[in-house]
DNA sequence: TTAGGGTTAG
């Protein structure tokens, strides 16, 4: 228009500027403000408010004050935008004085110019300031209205006010306003954040309409307090209503999956939406994302990760950094990287992410590498950084450079060392063989050791065959979490590894009169984009009789190589064959063996498994990796293991 | 014909 000669009028000029009314639009605003001043139409009353309004929302109150100053005709409109923009910055004295001022002038505040001052408060997180100006608009005689009631319930939550929360739905009932579908999704929201989930059922209950807004609140509601089912229950409620959901209610439940251990289940619904014909967007995917990274569905992940190029989205901090984990934890190491270097910005998530892909690789090196590049890069380490690098010495055996990151954590950078930090260095010197040093370390924490930090001791005791040390932590866990097997298996396991049979019984009696049964052990792989599960001695899977032939045919020719069976990991009182044969039936063998049948030769297979891998077990992959030809990858609940030629990356080091 | 307030997902 300007290039072709034309000049914007009064009409027009206010709406331009409400187009730049945004952060990355502000620069282009000043420039339409010059404009408007040097043709003149600085001094017309609409053109004037609108700039004021783009001001204020971009928080450049000083250029909104200036504009405000030279204005002759103030309309309330003005007034209101002013102070709520103040109110907003958290200027309480200046949005308070401007509104008594308005008043001054002539000019009487509306319901907007109420709302915009409680609005600016909330968003500041002044929730007593609001609550003040609830009450005096009260007593003026002014009647709120949906979007007062909201804007004060929503900073509630965040407060843990509970009990003004209560107050603040009593008001709502006594002014009539529970109808109100903005009133709703706030209240939902509110009783969500504050934990009561049986006050937001109730709600539920009452509801006047479903609405897609208090879908979305409940579903967030319910997930944030760990009622996943109740989630789903609902979602399916309002999708069985017809009730048009949006990405925002599609997105809500994919992360409630994500977040309570419901993987396969995001998966699904992930599906579900984009057959319901809703797009994902930036939130959607690193949402799903974590779901494809704890399963390792990679086929899943990289789907998920092709749809964020073709949208547009892969630069995006946050699919970003969610792509790092997910090629990361689905054993890609390398494409993690990839994903890394191609991002145009990074923040502190995404180093922390290629530092922990590594730590789980066994890649020390190239760890402490990102450690020293993000330094130089500008970004100070938090304390998961730390995590990452101590764990990634860990890993790699590092035990010399994980104690100096450790000391240097508090000395130079000045953080505080975490549970996890402890449980870190727990490890590191204990598999060290420094178990001693391990426990006096444990001995001075300044706080109680959790279950992790003895954990790590008691399996270090399993490995070196320590009695006593064994028995103090196993000791400490039985009380820490007395309903984990685990801890009883590992026990044992060290008295079975001296012959104290008697100690053995002992402890498997216990386990079995408190009616413990170990944790099943429990393998996944990703065959053509399908998830197989698989548990370990359970034979339902329809090849199994397929897989136990391969993986004996394979036991045949490792004892011709000269292997044993390492039955020291059969924990039953069975004889030598029986034993094998519960080897054998192992989750993370039977995922190899559906892998060797199922996959052309030569393919690599990836396979996950929920427990530490086991000794037998790891034998054998190597032996697989080599005789078979094939690169496998089997991530535990600590690292990778990556074998090939008969070699695993952890250098038998786990 | 032009200027105003609020929520929900990482």
């Amino acid at each position: 228009m300007l290039f072709l000669g034309f000049l914007p009028d009064k009409y027009i000029f206010p709406s331009v500027i409400k187009a730049c009314a945004g952060l990355s639009t502000l620069g282009i605003g000043r420039q339409v403000h010059s404009l408007v001043s040097v043709t003149g139409f600085g001094l017309d009353t609409f053109v004037q408010s609108s700039l004021v309004h783009m001001y204020v929302k971009c928080g450049e109150m000083k250029d909104a004050h200036r504009v405000f100053d030279r204005m002759l005709d103030r309309s309330v409109v003005c007034w209101s935008a002013l102070v709520a923009g103040y109110a907003r910055q958290g200027y309480v004295d200046k949005a308070n004085e401007l509104f008594d001022e308005m008043r001054s002038f002539g000019v009487e505040p509306n319901l907007v110019s109420w709302n915009g001052l409680i609005a600016g408060f909330s968003q500041n997180g002044l929730l007593s300031k609001s609550l003040l100006i609830l009450q005096k608009m009260h007593l003026e005689g002014f009647k709120p209205d949906g979007t007062t009631i909201s804007c004060v319930l929503s900073v509630v939550g965040d407060l843990e006010g509970l009990p003004i929360g209560i107050q603040i739905h009593a008001y709502v009932l006594k002014q009539a306003l529970h109808s109100d579908k903005w009133v709703v999704s706030a209240l939902l929201d509110m009783y969500g954040k504050c934990g009561s989930p049986s006050a937001m059922m109730q709600v539920f209950y009452e509801l006047p309409q479903m609405e897609v807004a208090s879908c979305n609140a409940l579903v967030a509601g319910l997930s944030r307090n760990g009622l996943v089912e109740d989630a789903l229950k609902v979602f399916k409620q309002y999708k069985d209503n017809k009730i048009e959901l949006n990405v925002v209610s599609w997105t809500s439940i994919i992360a409630c999956c994500t977040q309570n251990g419901k993987d396969i289940e995001a998966l699904q619904l992930f599906r579900e939406m984009q057959l319901s014909g809703v797009k994902p967007n930036a939130v959607t995917i690193p949402c799903l994302l974590p779901a494809c990274a704890n399963i390792a569905a990679l086929m899943h992940g990289k789907a998920a990760h092709c749809f964020s190029i073709r949208k547009g989205i892969s630069s995006d901090v946050y699919v970003g950094s969610a792509l790092i984990d997910m090629y990361g934890k689905c054993g890609r190491i390398v494409d993690s990287r990839h994903c890394f270097d191609s991002l145009p910005a990074r923040n502190l998530v995404c180093w922390n992410a290629i530092m922990r892909g590594y730590a789980m690789h066994g890649m020390a090196g190239e760890a402490i590498d990102i450690f020293n590049l993000m330094q130089k890069n500008g970004h100070k380490p938090d304390f998961i950084s730390f995590t990452c690098v101590l764990s990634a010495c860990c890993q790699g055996g590092l035990t010399k450079e994980g104690l100096q990151y450790f000391e240097k954590m508090s000395q130079e950078y000045g953080i505080e060392a975490r549970m996890e930090h402890y449980a870190c260095i727990t490890t590191l010197l204990s598999r060290a063989g420094r178990l001693k040093e391990a426990y006096s370390m444990i001995k001075e924490m300044p706080f109680e050791p959790d279950a992790c930090v003895w954990g790590a001791l008691l399996s270090s005791c399993r490995v070196y065959a320590n009695v006593s040390l064994g028995e103090v932590a196993a000791e400490k866990l039985f009380k820490l979490e007395p309903n984990n097997a685990g801890n009883y298996v590992l026990l044992s396991n060290i008295y079975a590894a001296k012959g104290m049979w008697n100690e053995v019984y002992r402890v498997r009696d216990a386990m079995s009169s408190m009616g413990l049964t170990k944790n099943p052990g429990c393998s996944w792989i990703e065959i053509k984009n399908e998830v197989y599960i698989l548990l370990a001695g359970d034979r339902s899977h329809p090849q199994m009789a397929q897989i136990i032939e391969r993986l004996e045919r394979l036991n045949m020719e490792m004892k011709k190589s000269g292997y044993l069976p390492d039955t020291n990991f059969v924990l039953q009182d069975v004889e030598q064959q029986d034993k094998e044969n519960i080897l054998c039936g192992h989750s993370e063998k039977l995922a190899v063996g559906l892998g060797l049948l199922c996959t052309p030769p030569g393919s690599a297979l990836r396979v996950i498994k929920n427990l530490r891998i086991c000794g037998d077990c790891h034998t054998v992959i190597k032996f697989i990796s080599m005789f078979e030809g094939r690169e496998i990858f089997v991530r535990d609940t600590n690292r990778f293991h990556h074998f090939k030629d008969g070699m695993c990356s952890c250098g038998d080091y786990w």
